[in-house]
RNA sequence: GCCGCCUUAGCUCAGUCGGUAGAGCGUCUCACUCGUAAUGAGAAGGUCGUCGGUUCGAUUCCGACAGGCGGCUCCA
């Protein structure tokens, strides 16, 4: 038996050691229980892989990113046991670890319902606790077939494997199975060596079920196989799978806390908005204190436009149906627009976008080189069809406002008027204390040449000219091949809601096609005394103003830096006879434009503070006899800071001073 | 649009194994006038989402529709 050299990295015993011919990674990390996988040569395998000479091993320790990922996908195929040992007819598709969880992807006769997943965990209980070995096995493509024959759509993926690397962009997921160079089968083993059950896998995975320390099942789902509407629904069952119970007790938590700042319950709570039955899906409404809040962020970005070089128009929101065949959303958007209504005769169309109407401004007289770039800017209410089952609180509507502009421009001036939109929204965006967000490249898909128009030449053209500038911007940039419009690429900026669902909120497009002798057929007059055609760049900065709402609603929890805050200071009188004070108070803080009342109710004090925490009220101004006294107030935060006698004029100048510095408190 | 689940007072939720319903908070009234997150008492408030069907009788069982929730697909 010889020895080999290899380097342990990051173990307790880091350093060059010599071990035996044959030694396996485990044998390097006994001492290590939270270790469940190494890192070879910066390939992850399983605790059972032999080591080689040479080799640089890493342990993964299963509260790392890695380690939880292996954690839960091994827990997912846990699932997938209890599944079928439970329902022997279901087909699986692909379980992949996600975010904070997995999921598992199964063909079964009628969907699950939450009693099954009771049933499931148990039996994964029983798993878990068997102890069961997971046991590579790598096997060929044909013989991987034949032993997979009762698992259709695994052998679908065998095919889709074809050598190639991107299966992950063929089925979402998939590499998790197929992704390795080699096929690989994991059996599951129970303690007399007997096979439990066995998954085509890529791995690795923890070295036996009983590694799994707490997991969960979060509900089903349907889902299209492959990520395709034309495919059939398979059932997906989420679950999640963590390190300790402790932490997927904090993940749990984590949830709930998160649910607590969902803008819909937020909304209810704090009178902002509503979504009545009686108008329809998708529509909602801003009541007084939401549309402070509409009111106060359009006052603001409107200013905003102007300082930049906008000019701001208006249009109506509906048209004859002609004008968005012109654009070419007839037909290229038209499932997204609400059917045509007759208007004597003529078939009128809700607009869905408001660029066709800016063209039309252009277009209304002759225009000069001297002129560009020319930049139109409206909060432009758009309708648009959206299927039933994707609306969404105040983040998916089917009627809403865009601070939607359209540059007209040069060739030339194209990629600096890019330039100058995205630094405008990223300004826009840290005026409002956003900060969770990443950018997105939307490209042209060239396996579906129908559903876009315009040349070639041109498309790589835009593209290369926004890719170059978020790529200067610094920001993580995401490819979204396929996500462009049908007229143009674009750059998006996507934010996170409270439970981590990503939005598309500012949008800048690249667009050659509009301006285009087919379509509107733009001109300007250079300085040649020659007709050319401009470029319009398409953007929005909030994207719609109902979606930002609901992003900031959930990202403030409803306690909105004073600026937006629908009441910005509340007196609280200690008994009656203070409520003149108070109101003089507030005369004097209304005489400076901010947003005051007084809670002149006959509850006690304690309450009307409860209160106004409640409303998350960034000030409270209370007063009793000795405030009365000292011509003082007791300035109170929302966070249960508290400053007893400050002087009238000083808790107004306090309050103007955060106003005015749009500052959080 | 597809799959599953859900819909009882303004909100959160009980409940009726088929005989038309209850709590807490909120609202209103009265009393209390109080020093840092819920004062007390009383009252009002529901054709049990809508429309059909079964039944002597439906809020309850069945169906359709509408709306909501969670995903998938699609998009600001």
């Amino acid at each position: 038996m010889s020895d080999i050299n290899v380097t342990v990295l990051n173990a307790a015993e880091s350093g060059e050691r010599a071990v035996t011919t044959g030694t396996k990674a485990w044998q390097l990390f006994a001492d290590e229980p939270q270790v469940i996988a190494a890192r070879v040569g910066g390939e992850l395998r399983d605790l059972a892989h032999e080591l080689a000479d040479g080799d640089e091993v890493e342990g993964v320790a299963i509260d790392s990113a890695a380690g939880r990922d292996i954690l839960r996908h091994s827990t997912a195929h846990v699932m997938a046991q209890a599944v079928q040992e439970l329902f022997p007819e279901a087909k699986l598709g692909i379980g992949p670890p996600i975010t904070d969880g997995f999921y598992y992807d199964f063909d079964v006769p009628t969907p699950f319902v939450p009693e099954d997943l009771e049933k499931i965990e148990s039996r994964m209980r029983k798993i878990v606790k068997e102890g069961q070995k997971f046991s590579r096995r790598p096997i060929s493509d044909g013989d991987a077939i034949s032993e997979l024959a009762e698992e259709p759509y695994k052998i679908e993926l065998i095919g889709l494997k074809g050598g190639t690397s991107d299966v992950g962009d063929a089925a979402e997921g998939a590499s998790v199975e197929v992704g390795g160079a080699e096929l690989t089968i994991y059996d599951n083993l129970k303690r007399d060596g007997s096979l439990a059950w066995k998954d085509l896998c890529r791995g690795p995975h923890l070295p036996t079920t009983k590694r799994i320390p707490a997991f969960k099942l979060m509900r089903s789902a349907a889902a299209y196989w492959r990520g395709s509407e034309k495919n059939k629904q398979l059932q997906r069952i989420y679950g999640t799978a963590w390190e300790s119970k402790e932490a997927l007790e904090e993940h749990l938590h984590r949830i709930e806390e998160a649910e607590r700042r969902d803008h819909r319950r937020l909304g209810r709570d704090l009178d902002l908005y509503s979504f009545p039955d009686e108008i329809g899906s998708g529509l909602p409404v801003f009541h007084p204190k939401g549309g402070v809040i509409k009111r106060v962020m359009e006052d603001y970005v409107r200013q905003r436009h102007i300082e930049e070089g906008f000019e701001y128009v208006g249009t109506p929101h509906i048209a004859k149906e002609g004008l968005f065949y012109t654009s070419g959303h007839l037909p290229y958007y038209g499932e997204g627009m609400f059917p045509a209504l007759d208007v004597d005769g003529m078939d009128y169309r809700l607009k869905a976008m408001n660029c066709p109407m800016h063209n039309l401004i252009f277009r209304s007289r002759q225009r000069s080189y001297r002129e560009l770039p020319l930049r139109l800017f409206e909060f432009g209410h758009v309708y648009r069809h959206e299927k039933s089952g994707v609306i969404h609180g105040l983040t998916r509507v089917r009627g809403f406002a865009q601070d939607d502009s359209h540059s007209y421009v040069t060739k030339e001036q194209a990629p600096a008027e890019i330039k100058h939109l995205l630094d405008f929204c990223l300004s826009l965006f840290r005026d409002f204390g956003l900060d969770d967000f990443y950018l997105e490249l939307s490209t042209r898909d060239d396996s579906k040449p129908d559903k876009f128009i315009g040349s070639d030449e041109e498309w790589v053209e835009a593209t290369g000219v926004l890719e170059k500038v978020a790529t200067e911007s610094g920001l993580e940039l995401v490819p979204d091949p396929g996500g462009a419009a049908y007229y143009g690429p674009k750059i998006s900026v996507q934010a996170r809601d409270a439970i981590g669902r990503t939005w598309q909120m500012s949008t800048i497009q690249y667009d050659f096609n509009q301006p285009s002798a087919e379509r509107f057929g733009l001109e300007y007059q250079a300085a040649d005394g020659t007709r050319q055609q401009p470029v319009m760049i398409h953007s929005a900065k909030f994207g719609s103003i109902e979606r930002f709402i609901g992003v900031l609603v959930e990202h403030y929890a409803g306690a909105f830096p004073p600026w937006l805050a629908p009441v910005q200071v509340q007196g609280i009188p200690i008994a009656q006879r203070h409520n003149d004070y108070l109101y003089e108070v507030a005369a004097s803080l209304k005489a400076q434009g901010i947003r005051v009342e007084v809670d002149e109710s006959d509850e006690r004090m304690q309450k009307k503070i409860r209160n106004a925490q409640l409303q998350k009220v960034p000030f409270m101004l209370i007063a009793g006899d000795s405030d009365l006294e000292a011509g003082a107030v007791s300035f109170r935060y929302r966070d249960g800071h508290q400053e007893n006698g400050v002087l009238v004029e000083d808790a107004i100048a306090r309050v103007v001073e955060a106003v005015t510095a749009r500052s959080q408190v």
